[in-house]
DNA sequence: CAAAATTAAATTGTGCGCAACTAAAAACGC
DNA sequence: GCGTTTTTAGTTGCGCACAATTTAATTTTG
Protein backbone atom coordinates (compact mmCIF):
# COMPACT_ATOMS: atom_id res chain seq x y z
CA UNK A 1 0.00 0.00 0.00
CA UNK A 2 1.66 3.41 -1.12
CA UNK A 3 1.57 6.11 1.51
CA UNK A 4 -0.24 8.81 0.86
CA UNK A 5 -0.77 12.43 2.86
CA UNK A 6 -2.95 12.45 5.75
CA UNK A 7 -6.62 13.21 6.17
CA UNK A 8 -7.03 16.95 7.15
CA UNK A 9 -8.21 16.81 11.07
CA UNK A 10 -11.67 15.52 11.54
CA UNK A 11 -12.06 14.84 8.03
CA UNK A 12 -13.86 11.15 9.59
CA UNK A 13 -16.07 12.94 11.58
CA UNK A 14 -19.75 11.92 11.04
CA UNK A 15 -21.02 15.05 11.22
CA UNK A 16 -18.95 15.97 8.09
CA UNK A 17 -19.61 13.34 5.67
CA UNK A 18 -21.35 14.05 2.78
CA UNK A 19 -23.23 9.92 3.04
CA UNK A 20 -23.99 10.00 6.63
CA UNK A 21 -26.13 13.18 5.35
CA UNK A 22 -27.16 11.59 2.24
CA UNK A 23 -28.00 8.25 4.87
CA UNK A 24 -29.69 10.50 7.31
CA UNK A 25 -31.54 12.40 4.80
CA UNK A 26 -33.36 9.31 2.65
CA UNK A 27 -34.39 8.10 5.95
CA UNK A 28 -36.36 11.30 6.94
CA UNK A 29 -37.63 11.53 3.83
CA UNK A 30 -38.62 7.64 3.90
CA UNK A 31 -40.26 8.67 7.37
CA UNK A 32 -42.19 11.69 6.05
CA UNK A 33 -43.95 10.04 3.38
CA UNK A 34 -44.90 6.80 6.18
CA UNK A 35 -47.86 8.35 7.14
CA UNK A 36 -49.93 9.06 3.63
CA UNK A 37 -48.33 5.90 2.66
CA UNK A 38 -50.09 4.02 5.12
CA UNK A 39 -53.14 5.33 4.70
CA UNK A 40 -52.78 3.67 1.04
CA UNK A 41 -51.68 0.56 2.70
CA UNK A 42 -48.55 0.66 0.94
CA UNK A 43 -44.46 0.71 1.35
CA UNK A 44 -41.99 3.70 0.51
CA UNK A 45 -40.74 1.68 -2.51
CA UNK A 46 -43.83 0.26 -3.64
CA UNK A 47 -45.09 3.76 -4.02
CA UNK A 48 -42.09 4.27 -5.89
CA UNK A 49 -43.42 1.12 -8.36
CA UNK A 50 -46.65 2.75 -8.77
CA UNK A 51 -45.13 6.46 -9.32
CA UNK A 52 -43.47 4.63 -12.62
CA UNK A 53 -46.35 2.43 -13.83
CA UNK A 54 -48.84 5.14 -13.31
CA UNK A 55 -46.78 6.99 -16.12
CA UNK A 56 -46.45 4.35 -18.28
CA UNK A 57 -48.34 1.11 -17.18
CA UNK A 58 -47.21 -2.94 -18.55
CA UNK A 59 -43.58 -2.70 -18.02
CA UNK A 60 -40.88 -5.88 -17.65
CA UNK A 61 -39.50 -5.90 -14.48
CA UNK A 62 -36.02 -5.15 -16.62
CA UNK A 63 -37.51 -1.90 -17.32
CA UNK A 64 -39.55 -1.13 -13.87
CA UNK A 65 -35.64 -1.99 -12.36
CA UNK A 66 -33.81 0.08 -15.11
CA UNK A 67 -36.47 3.13 -13.92
CA UNK A 68 -35.47 2.53 -10.10
CA UNK A 69 -32.21 1.11 -10.28
CA UNK A 70 -33.44 -2.00 -8.69
CA UNK A 71 -32.86 -5.59 -9.75
CA UNK A 72 -35.20 -8.63 -9.65
CA UNK A 73 -34.07 -9.54 -6.12
CA UNK A 74 -35.86 -6.72 -4.98
CA UNK A 75 -38.63 -6.75 -7.44
CA UNK A 76 -39.53 -10.03 -7.50
CA UNK A 77 -40.94 -9.85 -3.95
CA UNK A 78 -41.84 -6.42 -3.92
CA UNK A 79 -44.11 -6.99 -7.06
CA UNK A 80 -45.65 -10.39 -5.45
CA UNK A 81 -46.50 -7.97 -2.98
CA UNK A 82 -48.63 -5.48 -4.89
CA UNK A 83 -50.13 -8.56 -6.90
CA UNK A 84 -51.48 -9.80 -3.55
CA UNK A 85 -52.93 -6.74 -2.91
CA UNK A 86 -54.55 -6.54 -6.08
CA UNK A 87 -52.85 -3.50 -7.13
CA UNK A 88 -51.22 -5.02 -10.38
CA UNK A 89 -50.88 -8.03 -12.49
CA UNK A 90 -48.34 -10.46 -13.22
CA UNK A 91 -48.03 -12.00 -16.56
CA UNK A 92 -45.45 -14.20 -18.55
CA UNK A 93 -45.15 -12.37 -22.18
CA UNK A 94 -46.33 -15.05 -24.55
CA UNK A 95 -43.95 -13.78 -27.29
CA UNK A 96 -41.27 -14.45 -24.66
CA UNK A 97 -41.81 -16.06 -21.65
CA UNK A 98 -38.63 -14.62 -19.76
CA UNK A 99 -40.18 -11.55 -19.74
CA UNK A 100 -42.88 -10.70 -17.09
CA UNK A 101 -45.32 -7.93 -17.79
CA UNK A 102 -46.73 -6.15 -14.77
CA UNK A 103 -49.75 -4.29 -15.50
CA UNK A 104 -52.13 -2.01 -13.28
CA UNK A 105 -54.86 -3.47 -12.47
CA UNK A 106 -58.22 -1.32 -11.74
CA UNK A 107 -57.51 -0.84 -8.17
CA UNK A 108 -54.17 0.44 -9.07
CA UNK A 109 -54.98 3.22 -10.83
CA UNK A 110 -58.05 3.96 -8.84
CA UNK A 111 -55.22 4.33 -6.19
CA UNK A 112 -53.39 7.23 -8.45
CA UNK A 113 -56.40 9.56 -7.29
CA UNK A 114 -54.50 9.21 -3.62
CA UNK A 115 -50.96 10.17 -5.53
CA UNK A 116 -51.40 14.35 -4.85
CA UNK A 117 -52.56 14.04 -1.23
CA UNK A 118 -49.17 11.82 -0.69
CA UNK A 119 -47.01 14.28 -2.58
CA UNK A 120 -48.62 17.37 -0.74
CA UNK A 121 -48.74 15.42 2.81
CA UNK A 122 -44.56 15.88 2.11
CA UNK A 123 -44.64 19.23 -0.15
CA UNK A 124 -45.95 21.17 2.79
CA UNK A 125 -43.28 20.35 5.30
CA UNK A 126 -40.93 21.32 3.11
CA UNK A 127 -43.55 24.76 2.07
CA UNK A 128 -41.01 27.10 3.70
CA UNK A 129 -37.94 26.00 1.07
CA UNK A 130 -37.35 27.47 -2.04
CA UNK A 131 -38.87 25.20 -4.66
CA UNK A 132 -36.00 26.23 -6.89
CA UNK A 133 -33.50 25.25 -3.97
CA UNK A 134 -35.49 21.55 -4.11
CA UNK A 135 -35.20 21.55 -8.01
CA UNK A 136 -31.55 22.56 -7.26
CA UNK A 137 -30.91 19.75 -4.91
CA UNK A 138 -32.67 17.29 -6.62
CA UNK A 139 -30.42 18.37 -9.82
CA UNK A 140 -27.22 18.01 -7.82
CA UNK A 141 -27.94 14.58 -6.45
CA UNK A 142 -29.19 13.16 -9.74
CA UNK A 143 -25.24 14.21 -10.72
CA UNK A 144 -24.14 12.32 -7.72
CA UNK A 145 -25.45 9.48 -8.32
CA UNK A 146 -24.55 9.77 -12.10
CA UNK A 147 -20.75 10.09 -10.94
CA UNK A 148 -20.65 7.91 -8.40
CA UNK A 149 -22.08 5.17 -10.86
CA UNK A 150 -18.70 5.33 -12.53
CA UNK A 151 -20.57 7.90 -15.67
CA UNK A 152 -17.38 8.28 -18.06
CA UNK A 153 -17.29 12.37 -17.57
CA UNK B 1 -61.24 14.66 2.33
CA UNK B 2 -60.94 18.78 1.59
CA UNK B 3 -60.61 19.30 -2.62
CA UNK B 4 -57.51 20.88 -3.46
CA UNK B 5 -55.88 22.37 -6.59
CA UNK B 6 -54.46 20.09 -9.24
CA UNK B 7 -50.46 19.11 -9.32
CA UNK B 8 -48.62 20.68 -11.93
CA UNK B 9 -48.63 18.39 -15.01
CA UNK B 10 -45.85 15.31 -14.54
CA UNK B 11 -45.27 16.71 -10.84
CA UNK B 12 -45.34 12.95 -9.64
CA UNK B 13 -42.90 11.71 -12.80
CA UNK B 14 -39.98 9.66 -11.05
CA UNK B 15 -37.56 11.82 -12.18
CA UNK B 16 -38.88 15.02 -10.80
CA UNK B 17 -39.35 13.56 -6.92
CA UNK B 18 -36.58 14.97 -4.65
CA UNK B 19 -37.19 11.58 -2.66
CA UNK B 20 -36.65 9.06 -5.24
CA UNK B 21 -32.92 11.57 -5.91
CA UNK B 22 -32.47 11.29 -2.27
CA UNK B 23 -32.93 7.30 -2.50
CA UNK B 24 -30.98 6.74 -5.02
CA UNK B 25 -27.96 8.94 -4.39
CA UNK B 26 -27.94 7.21 -0.85
CA UNK B 27 -28.08 3.61 -2.86
CA UNK B 28 -25.52 4.45 -5.14
CA UNK B 29 -23.51 6.21 -2.25
CA UNK B 30 -23.60 2.91 -0.42
CA UNK B 31 -22.75 1.15 -3.12
CA UNK B 32 -19.38 3.24 -3.53
CA UNK B 33 -18.17 2.36 -0.07
CA UNK B 34 -18.72 -1.41 -0.66
CA UNK B 35 -15.00 -2.41 -2.43
CA UNK B 36 -13.41 -0.32 0.35
CA UNK B 37 -15.37 -1.77 3.41
CA UNK B 38 -15.41 -5.14 1.94
CA UNK B 39 -11.80 -5.34 2.43
CA UNK B 40 -12.21 -4.40 6.05
CA UNK B 41 -15.03 -6.98 6.56
CA UNK B 42 -17.29 -4.24 7.41
CA UNK B 43 -20.59 -3.13 6.07
CA UNK B 44 -21.42 0.44 5.51
CA UNK B 45 -23.88 0.99 8.85
CA UNK B 46 -21.20 -0.56 10.67
CA UNK B 47 -18.49 1.58 9.59
CA UNK B 48 -20.94 4.66 10.91
CA UNK B 49 -20.93 3.39 13.78
CA UNK B 50 -17.20 3.07 13.60
CA UNK B 51 -16.62 6.52 12.43
CA UNK B 52 -18.65 7.67 15.88
CA UNK B 53 -16.90 5.48 18.14
CA UNK B 54 -13.34 6.33 16.59
CA UNK B 55 -14.27 9.88 17.41
CA UNK B 56 -15.87 8.82 21.21
CA UNK B 57 -14.95 5.66 22.60
CA UNK B 58 -17.04 4.09 25.06
CA UNK B 59 -21.19 5.11 24.11
CA UNK B 60 -24.10 3.77 25.40
CA UNK B 61 -26.38 2.75 22.58
CA UNK B 62 -28.85 5.10 23.36
CA UNK B 63 -25.73 8.02 22.58
CA UNK B 64 -24.64 5.75 19.26
CA UNK B 65 -28.13 5.86 18.45
CA UNK B 66 -28.85 9.66 18.98
CA UNK B 67 -25.93 10.44 16.59
CA UNK B 68 -26.84 8.10 14.08
CA UNK B 69 -30.49 8.43 14.15
CA UNK B 70 -31.22 4.80 14.76
CA UNK B 71 -32.53 2.66 17.56
CA UNK B 72 -31.77 -0.24 19.38
CA UNK B 73 -33.68 -2.09 16.86
CA UNK B 74 -31.33 -1.95 14.52
CA UNK B 75 -27.92 -1.23 16.59
CA UNK B 76 -28.71 -4.56 18.93
CA UNK B 77 -27.90 -6.70 16.33
CA UNK B 78 -25.42 -4.92 14.13
CA UNK B 79 -23.37 -3.99 17.38
CA UNK B 80 -23.49 -8.12 18.43
CA UNK B 81 -22.28 -8.41 15.01
CA UNK B 82 -18.92 -5.72 15.91
CA UNK B 83 -18.86 -8.07 19.35
CA UNK B 84 -18.62 -11.10 17.02
CA UNK B 85 -15.88 -9.85 14.89
CA UNK B 86 -13.62 -8.58 17.57
CA UNK B 87 -14.15 -4.99 17.11
CA UNK B 88 -16.33 -3.58 19.73
CA UNK B 89 -17.04 -4.91 23.25
CA UNK B 90 -20.35 -4.66 24.97
CA UNK B 91 -20.68 -4.46 28.52
CA UNK B 92 -23.54 -3.62 31.37
CA UNK B 93 -22.43 -0.30 33.11
CA UNK B 94 -22.49 -1.41 36.80
CA UNK B 95 -23.87 1.73 37.65
CA UNK B 96 -26.93 1.20 36.03
CA UNK B 97 -27.83 -1.88 34.36
CA UNK B 98 -29.93 -0.66 32.23
CA UNK B 99 -26.75 1.14 30.14
CA UNK B 100 -24.89 -0.69 27.80
CA UNK B 101 -21.34 0.20 27.17
CA UNK B 102 -19.87 -0.02 23.52
CA UNK B 103 -16.27 -0.01 23.50
CA UNK B 104 -13.67 -0.54 21.25
CA UNK B 105 -11.12 -3.27 21.19
CA UNK B 106 -7.91 -3.00 20.60
CA UNK B 107 -8.82 -4.75 16.81
CA UNK B 108 -11.45 -2.44 16.95
CA UNK B 109 -8.41 0.77 17.47
CA UNK B 110 -6.43 -0.45 14.95
CA UNK B 111 -9.04 -0.43 12.49
CA UNK B 112 -9.06 2.83 12.14
CA UNK B 113 -5.84 3.22 10.61
CA UNK B 114 -7.38 1.97 7.36
CA UNK B 115 -10.31 4.31 7.64
CA UNK B 116 -8.30 7.05 5.24
CA UNK B 117 -8.18 4.45 2.52
CA UNK B 118 -11.68 3.85 2.80
CA UNK B 119 -12.42 7.85 2.82
CA UNK B 120 -9.92 8.58 -0.15
CA UNK B 121 -11.65 5.26 -2.34
CA UNK B 122 -14.34 7.59 -2.50
CA UNK B 123 -13.34 10.90 -2.62
CA UNK B 124 -11.56 10.21 -5.40
CA UNK B 125 -14.64 9.39 -7.24
CA UNK B 126 -16.00 12.85 -6.48
CA UNK B 127 -12.46 14.55 -7.33
CA UNK B 128 -14.19 16.70 -10.21
CA UNK B 129 -16.87 18.02 -7.97
CA UNK B 130 -15.91 21.16 -6.26
CA UNK B 131 -15.11 20.59 -2.46
CA UNK B 132 -17.03 23.53 -1.79
CA UNK B 133 -20.03 22.37 -3.68
CA UNK B 134 -20.02 19.14 -1.68
CA UNK B 135 -19.91 20.80 1.81
CA UNK B 136 -23.14 23.03 0.31
CA UNK B 137 -24.99 20.13 -0.62
CA UNK B 138 -24.21 18.46 2.63
CA UNK B 139 -25.42 21.15 4.80
CA UNK B 140 -28.24 21.60 2.44
CA UNK B 141 -29.18 17.68 3.13
CA UNK B 142 -28.45 18.77 7.15
CA UNK B 143 -31.37 21.06 7.01
CA UNK B 144 -33.77 18.90 4.80
CA UNK B 145 -33.14 16.30 7.15
CA UNK B 146 -33.94 18.98 10.48
CA UNK B 147 -37.30 20.11 8.26
CA UNK B 148 -38.31 16.74 7.73
CA UNK B 149 -37.94 15.46 11.31
CA UNK B 150 -40.38 18.04 12.56
CA UNK B 151 -38.14 20.89 12.99
CA UNK B 152 -40.21 24.08 14.51
CA UNK B 153 -38.42 26.37 12.57
C1' DC C 1 -29.57 -27.68 -36.52
C1' DA C 2 -27.08 -28.31 -32.01
C1' DA C 3 -24.04 -26.33 -28.70
C1' DA C 4 -22.80 -22.23 -26.53
C1' DA C 5 -23.78 -17.78 -25.02
C1' DT C 6 -26.98 -14.44 -23.53
C1' DT C 7 -31.01 -12.71 -21.32
C1' DA C 8 -34.86 -12.34 -17.82
C1' DA C 9 -36.70 -13.45 -13.68
C1' DA C 10 -36.66 -16.05 -9.54
C1' DT C 11 -34.33 -17.84 -5.50
C1' DT C 12 -31.25 -17.86 -1.47
C1' DG C 13 -28.98 -15.81 2.21
C1' DT C 14 -27.37 -11.80 4.92
C1' DG C 15 -27.94 -7.38 6.98
C1' DC C 16 -30.15 -3.57 7.74
C1' DG C 17 -34.39 -0.14 9.29
C1' DC C 18 -38.20 0.34 11.85
C1' DA C 19 -42.69 -0.37 14.25
C1' DA C 20 -44.47 -2.60 18.08
C1' DC C 21 -43.74 -4.90 22.04
C1' DT C 22 -41.27 -6.86 26.20
C1' DA C 23 -38.15 -6.98 30.16
C1' DA C 24 -35.60 -5.11 33.56
C1' DA C 25 -33.59 -1.50 36.11
C1' DA C 26 -33.72 3.04 38.00
C1' DA C 27 -36.12 7.33 39.27
C1' DC C 28 -39.99 9.49 41.09
C1' DG C 29 -44.09 10.66 44.13
C1' DC C 30 -46.34 10.46 48.02
C1' DG D 1 -40.80 2.28 51.65
C1' DC D 2 -43.55 1.12 47.71
C1' DG D 3 -46.22 1.41 43.81
C1' DT D 4 -45.97 4.08 39.46
C1' DT D 5 -43.57 5.98 35.80
C1' DT D 6 -39.65 6.44 33.02
C1' DT D 7 -35.60 4.87 30.88
C1' DT D 8 -32.71 1.61 28.35
C1' DA D 9 -31.96 -2.49 25.65
C1' DG D 10 -33.56 -6.37 23.65
C1' DT D 11 -36.95 -9.05 20.80
C1' DT D 12 -40.13 -10.03 17.04
C1' DG D 13 -41.82 -9.56 12.59
C1' DC D 14 -41.88 -7.54 8.06
C1' DG D 15 -40.06 -5.49 3.96
C1' DC D 16 -36.60 -4.00 1.55
C1' DA D 17 -31.50 -4.04 -0.89
C1' DC D 18 -28.25 -6.64 -2.90
C1' DA D 19 -24.72 -10.28 -3.92
C1' DA D 20 -24.60 -14.71 -5.70
C1' DT D 21 -26.65 -18.40 -7.77
C1' DT D 22 -30.24 -20.91 -10.36
C1' DT D 23 -33.67 -21.79 -13.87
C1' DA D 24 -35.59 -21.37 -18.08
C1' DA D 25 -36.26 -19.23 -22.51
C1' DT D 26 -34.19 -17.11 -26.46
C1' DT D 27 -30.42 -15.80 -29.47
C1' DT D 28 -26.12 -16.50 -31.48
C1' DT D 29 -22.59 -19.34 -33.66
C1' DG D 30 -20.09 -22.82 -35.71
Amino acid sequence: MAKRSELPEGALRLDRQLCFALYAATRAMTQAYHPALDALGLTYPQYLVLLVLWEEDDLMVKELGAQLMLDSGTLTPLLKRLEAAGIVSRRRDPDDERRLRVTLTAHGRRLRAKAPSVYRCVAERLADQSPRELAKLREQLVALTQTLKGDPS
